[in-house]
DNA sequence: CAAGGCTGTTCTCCAAATGTTCTCTTACAG
DNA sequence: CTGTAAGAGAACATTTGGAGAACAGCCTTG
């Protein structure tokens, strides 16, 4: 049981030691989560120790060693530390700025709960047509059961029993049913409601390099 | 027996949990669902105590527990069907014959052991430079820590010990380092190679609608 | 060697946040 | 009308967060 400065604590010093490969001094900590005060870090980090997540070579100068728990199984297991923003337009401030500045914001990814595992499927996608909405070829998609969708919602559908397919579907006023790819190249797709299934909605994607 | 409104506190709390993985406030439980007495959410918490669903480390900040009771048991943990192939271009058979006919594939995406957590981590994506690669604004990239790459590896670099970027390494025949955006829009920027530290590598991408 | 300066450690003091316990009010079903 | 539950909010107790002083050990520097 720790507390949100401690947590904040053992945050900063992990994203300390993946940036250096050493550990920060306490002043270096303090200035880090906002506050001035050595003695303060220093509290936190008895209770870190304590709780099994550091380990102290007292009195050392930069003598922290980071523990594994709390990164594979016990606590939050598949979590992987979340440490902010990045820019991929303009670089913009460190990452340990934005951690720093932000409380009681998400600051670890847990994989096993960051999609709902109740009624989800997961597909690999061939092929290119959704391609302007971020999904390449290779990409694993994430989707929700569901026989039903509204207008501008990407899904899954079925056409005619045989063929499967990944679209933003669109309902024109003719009634029938459009299934357009996010690809300037290509093109809308139209059928009579009778011929599409939906199978699920798109929830999310996943991708390995 | 709970009451609509306890039931509602222990989803919320049971959400929260799974998704920081450490117990809200009473506070944070009051916005949440909607009223603002911390005094009522006392109440309600108590109830669930005394219900076998909740434990109570008494004053205690965020000293709530979840216990299994009343969990829908079965829940593949981490673990989503994965279906076969999918055509984001045109339809291809349906993916019940993809996966009834291959033998030896993946069945199952696991995410809890899809990534490595081993020097890893996660940042939220900002910006669209790297749009080209199918990273979007709000996209979260999984990095493998690291403090050196190849030419042509996307990387998160530290420039200047300030800012922090994803984008594609290259090194220059004049020794310089340049680090190129995925989208037209942009021009690479080239700096010397003292000016910029790996954080690390990019190894996929996780995306939630 | 002596004098600082930096770093980690320990301590006291205080403020703010949080959990707990009340009372009061309102709505509603029987 | 009565009993019950939901909700607001005040009052209090405890935990947590934070500042800063004082001290000890290590290192550098004169």
């Amino acid at each position: 049981m720790i507390s949100d400065s401690q947590r904040k604590t053992l945050s900063f010093i992990r994203q300390y030691v993946a940036r250096y490969g050493y550990a920060p001094k306490l002043q270096e900590i303090a200035t880090g989560i906002g506050i001035s005060s050595r003695g303060v870090v220093h509290r936190y980090i008895q209770a870190l120790v304590q709780a099994g997540y550091l380990e102290n070579l007292g009195g050392k100068h930069r003598g922290l060693r980071l523990l594994d728990k709390g990164r594979e199984s016990g606590q939050a297991v598949g979590g992987i530390p979340l440490l902010g923003k990045i820019a991929a337009g303009r670089p913009i401030e460190a990452i340990c700025d934005q951690n720093g500045g932000q409380h009681g914001e998400q600051n670890e990814l847990n994989l096993q709960t960051f999609f709902s595992t109740i009624n989800t499927f997961a597909v690999r996608v061939e092929g290119d047509s959704m391609i302007e909405m971020g999904i390449l070829d290779g990409d694993i998609v994430i989707v929700k059961s569901a026989d039903s969708a509204k207008s501008g919602e990407v899904v899954v559908a079925l056409i005619d029993g045989e063929e499967v397919t990944l679209k933003r579907l669109e309902y024109t006023k003719e009634g029938l049913v459009s299934l357009m790819p996010a690809n300037k190249k290509m093109q809308a797709m139209i059928y009579e409601p009778g011929r599409v299934h939906i199978q699920g909605i798109l929830i999310g994607s996943v991708r390995k390099y």
